[in-house]
DNA sequence: AAAAATTACTAACACAGGTTGGTGAGCGCT
DNA sequence: AGCGCTCACCAACCTGTGTTAGTAATTTTT
């Protein structure tokens, strides 16, 4: 089974082969989205929930003048809001960052999967509060962290999420983020990300070209930017750090 | 009625005699905290539900150097995160600001309610999508805005989270926070806090004192920090303004 | 009622990060 | 091949905000 949801919530807990079927049958009719174009925009009434298969996107809130904020990023795997059918209309939009592929489900189908399968609800719960604790950490990020240490905790937070559902290459990531964009995340003008990109680079904490990140020296990465991945909820079996590469923190 | 989580959520839907009582009956065991003490720390087991009853609290995180970011306030009404109790530990602190009354709703009652009663869910859903959506709007605040504008855009929601609680008299409401609580929440330093502060006043936008705020010009501080409440969803019957003191926009 | 903390407030100086105005490389058009 | 566009990158200068070091007024503790 690859879908990158079922990978995202086996973090979580082990689902029945049936609660997977279900999930996956839910993700049958797909949409591919080009580099830039809107999934959902302010406004839009709010229709069902989104779910990323492929690609990258991200969350993001426009000022009156024109500024821009990113305010979350999706890596696939990630729902938008289990909920948002409740409220009337957007008040953010949703873009793909690259090339994406989206999945709608519709809010019949949240509510039957939530209604029928208890661990499965658990689970989605789960991945819901994951994304609040997020935000959080980015209110933190933008709050108390200096340039270097923000995108240094952006790009921890980002290799840890990538690896979540599997789509790391050890130590590198598919991120196709232009600087302006990363500005717009970090609350930084574009001069100054690429000033401190540069930093990075220099001290060989990472690299970042042709849209892959590789991360040079996690220890240190983790360590300039005091992150912590307990907000990420990974922990499996009570209170373990995760499988896979399992690394001290 | 005056359970301030039933004028909260009224603000959403309208509830029934019997859904009313069943939300009271669950908020009867309250425990006061005094000011700056702590209703959960980091770390702890997450046990049930906290609702704020009366006083105000706030959610903040600190970094291992001691730096400290508020991430949410709590007026009356407010339920800190439904569905906490399904991750192990928090990864973050609840504090009073200024004395304070909660109730703490056991995991039990919480899956009873919403077992039972399908109109208090939706509710109680969008009282979580709304405070989701606050935590974004907080992500732009910091990442996008000026000081002046940080700080107008936080009285601004202020008073309306007040307001849909029926706790605001006039443009003032009781907001018992000292200028290091305020930078901490802004992301600015306690003493850039008091310039902006004073900046305010002279502007003749606010007054602040006495643990009562007052707000003497709310277009204008809406205008200035870009303040647009759509995303506190307090829109009740299709897409109209709230009720109460109406306003434009 | 004295002592100790906490809070609001001020002034002078320092610096992180923003702004402006560039250059050049790469890429999809026609 | 040439045009337009996007993107990474660079240098010089400017400014918003942080830092440090205070004073004075309140409040809390003893």
């Amino acid at each position: 089974m690859n879908n990158p949801l079922l990978r995202k919530l086996a973090n979580f807990t082990e689902l029945s082969a049936e609660e997977k079927n279900a999930v996956d049958e839910c993700c049958g009719d797909a949409r591919y989205f080009s580099a830039g174009e809107d999934v959902i925009s302010q406004g839009d009434r709010t229709g069902g929930v989104k779910l990323l298969l492929e690609g990258f996107a991200c969350r993001y809130k426009m000022l009156e003048d024109g500024r821009r904020q990113v305010v979350a990023y999706f890596v696939p795997g990630d729902l938008c809001d289990l909920r948002v059918f409740i409220l009337k209309r957007m008040d953010h939009s949703i873009g793909a960052v690259g090339a994406s592929k989206v999945a709608t489900i519709s809010p019949d189908n949240v509510l039957r999967l939530t209604n029928t399968y208890p661990a499965l609800t658990r689970a989605l719960w789960w991945s819901t509060l994951v994304e609040e604790a997020i935000a959080r950490e980015w209110i933190v990020n933008v709050g108390q962290r200096n340039a270097l240490e923000r995108m240094a905790h952006l790009f921890c937070e980002l290799l840890y999420r990538f690896r979540a559902v599997g789509l790391n290459e050890g130590m590198s990531c598919t991120l196709p983020l232009t600087q302006v964009e990363l500005a717009e995340t970090l609350g930084l003008s574009a001069v100054h990300v690429n000033r401190t990109l540069q930093a990075l680079r220099k001290r060989k904490l990472i690299t970042l070209e042709n849209g892959t990140l590789t991360i040079e020296n996690l220890e240190e990465l983790k360590a300039v930017s005091f992150f912590n991945p307990d907000y990420l909820h990974l922990d499996y079996s009570n209170e373990k750090p995760q499988s896979a590469e399992r690394e001290g923190n």
